[in-house]
DNA sequence: GAACTGGCTGTCA
DNA sequence: CTGACAGCCAGTT
């Protein structure tokens, strides 16, 4: 399965209101250093798609999109979710109240595999 | 197949 | 806490 078509199932599966680094991403789908071909991919994906974009963001907890519309866009969807920016427009990742996704190993497993297969009936 | 391109990142000032 | 910089990687010319 192409590389690609993993990232956005993985970002497919964030629940409403978490979000993901670009270098978690990366990790979980052991892409060594691979953050920022993950953020390349988000950008190909344009803004008309169902895959959630708006729930990858930078380490910092911070938009990475230098479109200024984009990065409004992102905003605007998670705080629809529900996600809280600081005045220094981040977001809190870790900690109590952070809202970084933490998948078990098992469960990304399960996520890629499930779709490894009903892409190839 | 080489060169280019980024929604990145850790590190060091 | 911001700001500059050099690696790193898959897709697209």
């Amino acid at each position: 399965m192409k590389l690609n078509r993993r990232v956005y199932v993985l970002v497919s599966h964030i629940p409403p209101g978490k979000v993901l680094t670009y270098g978690r991403v990366a990790a979980l789908l052991e892409i060594p250093d691979g953050a920022r071909t993950v953020g390349e991919m988000m950008h190909q994906l344009g803004q008309d798609t169902d895959v959630p974009w708006q729930r990858v963001i930078n380490a910092q907890g911070r938009i990475s999109i230098k479109d200024p519309i984009g990065a409004q866009e992102q905003r605007r969807r998670l705080e629809s979710e529900g996600v809280r920016f600081d005045s220094n427009g981040r977001v809190k990742l870790e900690g109590p109240g952070g809202i970084m996704w933490l998948p078990s190993q098992w469960e990304v497993l399960d996520i890629l595999e499930t779709a490894e297969r009903s892409e190839t009936p």
